[in-house]
DNA sequence: AACAATATTTACGTTAACGTAAATGGTATA
DNA sequence: TATACCATTTACGTTAACGTAAATATTGTT
């Protein structure tokens, strides 16, 4: 580990199996993403040497991965970032699309505040079945 | 559509068809997850017929899809919710098992604050762009 | 030079979550 | 009674996201 503790400091380039220990992954895994074309790291020779970038990429893509999001997705997520000089046209489809994420993640936003309430009832409920309290007479409460 | 708004106000059971056409689903999914054993209606003759308690669940089950839980970790949730009387040994797993969905549900909404942050930072941009500002040069900033 | 370790390419295999189509049966309506 | 309309069962098809295995090349080590 570097001094700032985090294990990417001071290093210009990574090799597959690095990023794969790094972010517990296969190595396949990481090339299955250059297949479907959401990574592009340059080559040495015949093996790929990955760049900061394209390792702020990887985790990018594995945040989307822990949301539920299809690579696919992914992938346009990703290309939010590299629109190019304007074209007007796109750029308002980009917003729509870029908009239409926001309500989506607002709505999950809404789904985990929901669920998380009900899973603290319920640990709750165990933690009082154990220590032989009863909140609720049984765990799960009543028909 | 009922005197409190809700479609299902007032009504005993619903029809497979009626509870596809409201949550927007093939009645081939929802016979399809209580063939995974997320639903169990009853019968009416050969018919499907499904309680409000049934319909109830399906709604659990279609917000974790939406967080992207697969149907196997969605039933183990709808099962956090019956388990029988007092089982020391079941419940401190139970809680375990708990206490990990809501560990995992707290990096989603992490994550999910991350991401909005950086949506809505595009979105500023492409409103910036069609109007013919510019907060920082381009669509997506700079290299 | 022989060997071990790592990376690459190619290609077939696997699981989850349904889609789709065919055959069958009850029901209501013209 | 013929027809139209759902619902059901059975079964094969499909896509996504890798896993796994085999053959080959490269590099460092003994």
């Amino acid at each position: 580990m570097s001094a700032d503790g985090t294990p990417a400091a001071g290093r210009r380039f990574f090799a597959i199996s690095e990023l794969a220990a790094e972010f517990d992954v296969t190595p396949r895994t990481i090339r299955f993403y250059e297949d479907k074309d959401l990574l592009h790291p340059r080559r040495a020779g015949r093996n790929r040497v990955y760049s900061h970038q394209d390792r702020a990429r990887l985790i990018l893509i594995l945040r989307g991965k822990r949301l539920g999001f299809s690579l696919a997705e992914i992938k346009r997520y990703l290309d939010f970032y590299k629109i190019g000089p304007d074209q007007t046209q796109q750029i308002a489809l980009l917003r729509d699309e870029v908009r239409a994420r926001i309500a989506k993640l607002e709505q999950q936003r809404t789904d985990i505040e929901q669920t998380l309430i009900e899973l603290r009832d319920i640990e709750a409920r165990t933690d009082a079945a154990l220590r032989g309290r009863d909140p609720d007479s049984t765990v799960a409460g009543r028909d």
